[in-house]
Parts: C-alpha cells; sequence; structure tokens
DNA sequence: AGTAGACCTTCCAATCCTGACATGTCAACG
DNA sequence: CGTTGACATGTCAGGATTGGAAGGTCTACT
C-alpha cells in the first residue's frame, strides 16, 4: 500500500491536482512506482476520508486542488524511517530463462543477444535523457537524477548478467551431450 | 499472466501436483515469480480447461497429477521465443529516495546505511547458499545458479547505488543551506 | 487408539492493478 | 461558431495478488 506514501510525498512539496500529480507519476514515479489514473483519484479520496490531506474545489466542478496536513505529514515520515521496505520484482525473462532446458542452446542465446540490443537501447535513451536533464533543467536535480541513475545501473545490470547467462548456457550445453540432467525419464503414465 | 507460463514450464520437466508445483514456487522462482497457493490451483484449473495439461487424479480425492499436453508445450514455446517479455518492479526504497528532502540529511543517510548493511546480509546469505549448492547438488547448475547469480548481482546493484545515493544525498545537502529549492513556501492557504 | 505432522486440495474475502469508457471545462484556431 | 487539444475528474468490469480458513489423506510415533 505504497501507492498511498507516494502521493502524501509528492504533495509534501506542495498542493497539486490529481492532474498534477498523475503527471508526476509518469514522469518521475514511472519506473519505480508506476500507478494509473483510477488509482490515484481512488487513493485522493481515501486519504482525504482518513484526513492525512485537504481538498479544495475551485468551482463546482474541475480541479481540485489537494495538500498534506500534518497528520499526512507526520504518516510519510513515519512510513520512511520505521516501516521495513518491501519490493516485488516480476520479470518476464528470469522466468524464461528458468526453461532454457526446454528450447535449444542456440535459441537460448539468440534470446539472451536480443535483450542484451534491447537493454543497450534503453541505455542509450537514458543516457540522452540525461544529457537533456543536464542542459536544460537545473531545479530537477533530486528527482531526475536519481531515477535515472537507478535505471541506467539496472539496464546495465541486466546486460551484464545476461552476458553471464549466456556464458553458463555455452558451458552447460558442452556437456550436455555426456550428462542426463533429468531430461524427461520417467514421465507419461 | 505469466504465472501460466511459469506452471507450463515447470511441469514441461515432468508430471507433478499442485503441492509440488508450490513448493518449486518457493524455492525455485521465490525471488524471480512469486506465487501463491491460491493462484496457483485456480491457475491448474485454468489450464486444464484450456487444454493445455492433463489432470489424473489418484483417488477419489487427494493428490492430482497434472502433466503438460503438446498444446501447452507449443504454447510455452511461443511464449519463450516470440512473445516480448515484461517487467514490473515497485520498491518502496527507491520510492522513500525521492522524498528525502522531507526529512533530514542525517536521518536519510542513516537510512541508506542501514539498508546496505541489510543488502550486505542477503549477499552474504546467498553466497552460503551457493556454496551449499556447489558442495551439495550436482543436478542444480540451472536453476539455482542462474537465479542465484542474479539475486547476488541485483543486491550488488542496491549496495552500489546506495552508496552512490548518499553521495548525492551529501552533495545536496551542502548547496541546501543557500540553496532554496522550493522548501515549502507557498503552502498552507 | 490417539495425535502430531507432512501432504494435498478447495474456497473465499479483500485489496490491488489494468484498461477502458464517460463526462466536462477551457483556450486557441479557422 | 465549430472543432481540436490540453486539462481534469469519475467510474466500472475484470483480472491479479494476498492471506487466510477449512477440510481431507496418510504415515509415524506414543
Amino acid at each position: 500500500m505504497s501507492l498511498r506514501h507516494a502521493l502524501l510525498g509528492l504533495l509534501s512539496e506542495g498542493p497539486a491536482s490529481g492532474y498534477d500529480l498523475l503527471k508526476l507519476f509518469d514522469n518521475s514515479l514511472a519506473n519505480v512506482w508506476p500507478a494509473t489514473q483510477s488509482q490515484l483519484y481512488g487513493e485522493l479520496g481515501r486519504l482525504a476520508d482518513a484526513g492525512l490531506i485537504t481538498v479544495q474545489s475551485e468551482g463546482a466542478r474541475g480541479r481540485k486542488e489537494y495538500a498534506v496536513t500534518d497528520a499526512g505529514r507526520a504518516e510519510l515520515r513515519h512510513w520512511m524511517l520505521e516501516v521495513k521496505p518491501t519490493w516485488i520484482q516480476r520479470y518476464d525473462m528470469l522466468l524464461r530463462v528458468f526453461f532454457f532446458g526446454q528450447i535449444s542452446t542456440d535459441d537460448a542465446i539468440a534470446y539472451l543477444r536480443e535483450q542484451q540490443r534491447t537493454g543497450a537501447e534503453a541505455v542509450d535513451h537514458l543516457t540522452e535523457v540525461g544529457q537533456m536533464i543536464a542542459d536544460y533543467d537545473d531545479d530537477f536535480t533530486v528527482y531526475g537524477r536519481v531515477a535515472l541513475e537507478w535505471g541506467l545501473r539496472f539496464n546495465r545490470l541486466h546486460q551484464e548478467w545476461a552476458e553471464w547467462a549466456i556464458q553458463e548456457v555455452k558451458a552447460h550445453d558442452r556437456s550436455s551431450s555426456a550428462d542426463p540432467c533429468k531430461p524427461s525419464d520417467e514421465h507419461g503414465a
């Protein structure tokens, strides 16, 4: 349930509308904690009900501005310093690697090479983004650089790990002709 | 919807019961694609309905053994080689780092150091596990080593990134006495 | 016999998340 | 005046995920 704290964090730098927050999520938090509009507006309502933020409408309908309350700030601080961090990762590619025994070594290596290639593209793209930030946006220090650096390092991890996996697959293949690693000796009835 | 393919992958190495599969998830896939009992049995039912696996009951009630069909194997192969990989990552700690402006530099650095410490513990633990695998389990090459290596590299990434973040926070702090990066100048009505 | 513990399946409530569809304001342009 | 596009919110269906409760078998030990 950290969407709640993400919102509190963004709001504690100043009031904002749901729309503003959505853009912040898409731009800054996209690779850290993705969220959709539906989630966001829903959670804003719940935060307001809980008294962690206040709502101020500008006119009968249209833009609403949310601001964090003292209770909200306290909750944020508590979460930041005292709640144990959690993480989930669900990564298709790792899952596939587990089942490489089911396909040929060549296919497996081709797959990993392709992943390296797209990973390299991602690194290039992030590097360009970083250059743009460095050139044009003096304000964008903490958010931008932190997210960017994480993204770069994460992508490089992928590539290096893929290289390692390729070597591993090759080594496994060399021995596999004389290595009966339980291919399928006792199934089927 | 990759739980489906994870199950197909595990089953393509031989038939198994839901219980067996659950243990494989908890042991082998825990950090790659976590799944609970409820999800697992539900998906097994759906896979059987779709004709991708067969069910064979041993007696009226109790253990059921699932085996992958040719259609299931085809589906697995298709997914492995032709479906574009996806990944989601939701990581509390990164989110917190975004909001370090809300707490003191000392608190922030203490937090990151603590994360480094627990990260180091995780690396130690994984290294021990790796040693055990190397010592006792000659079979456990592909699964164990691939997952282990990923875990190790991922944890080291955390630690190195935290070190980088500490430097970043310190640098930001040094300038912050003369740098009003919108701390909270216009909120509160 | 009793009971503890591993084995095994089923079901459910609640929440989270995704991807839409629907609605409406407002400024700019032709 | 019509239309395009950015701004802005609300809502809903459906699938994914979590965390449990409940019930049944079988073996081994006391």
